[in-house]
DNA sequence: TCGAACTTGGACCATTTGGTCAAACATGGA
DNA sequence: TCCATGTTTGACCAAATGGTCCAAGTTCGA
């Protein structure tokens, strides 16, 4: 603060399009996966608990209303008014709707990246698949919202979500990729192409979260249906792992 | 016209959200998808013909735009520069933004359902899946903006398709399910799920345009590149195929 | 050649919306 | 009890945006 001047201008009403990286936050954010975050569980004040409570209101809200409207569908009001509380409220908790939709996307990505972080080297491959599958399929079926958020982001073009996929998603992309390798190598996998297998594992999971209306129309169910949910489980394991050809 | 006073009030500024259901339009485009559209090729004035060759300029340039930012991420500002024409003139011909994403939407339907259209009944089940894969990947490839954008309607809840998909698309959707079944019940496949194969092979091929940025971010190649093309669509039909499983 | 019909875009307008501000309201510790 | 600190919101503001209007071209058939 050399400068006289700035002290008295205080931001004169958003200049320009800031740098808005919010993407280093998730970029952290995606290193620290498996730890659950800080957590601090130190004895609250009925405030700070109502605090924490509707924090968690406001990114729930805004989740569900991201995930459906997009970023730029989605309105302040709107996610306000789910969350039960003022729109300049809001932004008292959030600098910013990007800030807001950042944090949702931290949020979300734990559990984005949770299945294929536990999918690792075991004695049996079929396992190992049929339980990354069911992971998948599950945060399909539990989180349908978060799958459809980032699902959004990557139609975007990813602009805050690239350096997490460069970065750290493809590190564990790698390693599994190696993992796959090595089953192959054992010959306990017929030859598979180990990247395009987990990018169908993937796409074959997702697709029952975010293009679920489709489905609902032409199969008049949803995962949320545990018959369903049993059915598509075992169609895809079985697919994947022998395929339709008959034997 | 009873009232004198509405004879110079001139609908006071669009009063409520008319149904505004370009839904109907979009199923009859969804019936008619083999036939190409009216044919309409008597010989064209220059004008006619700069102005179909506007038309098509409007609807590439809106494909690109609304296929990224979505309908409320689009301006229609943005889409008239994409097109080289003034919004004013932009909706000229389309009277509104959403009709005009409509009719994008429309244009789109018959590339999106060609695939499986063709996916008919023959000797070897193999083959027809191959090919069916071979074609929606084609499609992923040539035109992944058509997929993004059907990709954002569906996670959009799909308001303005959902009649098509319930309605026209659900009838080929049947159709080609009871070919499958055939099939199984020929002893020509395994015992697979028809309904849960179909979702497959879209969810397996969408997936390269839909997530184009992730599969660029962890592979680092796209379908633009003809070895990883051939690399994809090999991989693809052989685990569709054959499963994983070492025979 | 001439005018009716088709095109085109600059100026405008109303509304929506992200964001700011200051004043009112809790609340919990001293 | 009292106040410093943390919350909450209604009133506002400026920019962006969908859409309208009208005047100025263009084209093409008669």
């Amino acid at each position: 603060m050399t400068d006289p001047a700035t002290k008295t201008v205080k931001a004169p009403r958003k200049t320009a399009a800031k740098p808005a990286s919010g993407a280093r936050k998730l970029v952290k954010a995606a290193q620290t996966v498996g730890d659950g975050g800080p957590v601090d569980n130190f004895p609250k004040g009925r405030r700070a608990q109502a605090s924490e409570a509707r924090k968690a209101a406001i990114l729930k809200a805004a989740l569900a209303v991201f995930a459906r409207q997009g970023l730029d569908g989605a309105s302040l009001e709107a996610i306000a008014q789910a969350a039960g509380i003022s729109k300049a409220n809001l932004l008292y908790y959030h600098p910013s709707k990007e800030a807001l939709y950042v944090a949702v996307l931290e949020q979300g990505l734990s559990l984005w990246l949770a299945p294929l972080s536990r999918f690792t080297d075991g004695d049996d491959p079929a396992d190992a698949i049929a339980a990354l599958i069911g992971a998948k399929l599950a945060m399909s079926r539990d989180h349908p919202e978060v799958s459809r958020l980032f699902a959004l982001e990557m139609l975007r073009g990813a602009p805050l979500l690239k350096p997490v996929l460069s970065g750290p998603l493809k590190a564990v992309f790698d390693a599994k990729v190696a993992v796959v390798q090595a089953w192959i190598d054992a010959g306990k996998l017929g030859k598979v192409d180990p990247p395009h297998l987990i990018f169908s594992i993937w796409a074959l999971t997702q697709h029952y979260a975010d293009f679920a209306v489709q489905v609902r129309a032409l199969a008049g169910k949803s995962l949320s249906d545990k018959a369903f949910m049993d059915e598509t489980q075992s169609a895809l394991t079985a697919l994947v792992l022998d395929g339709v050809r008959p034997r």
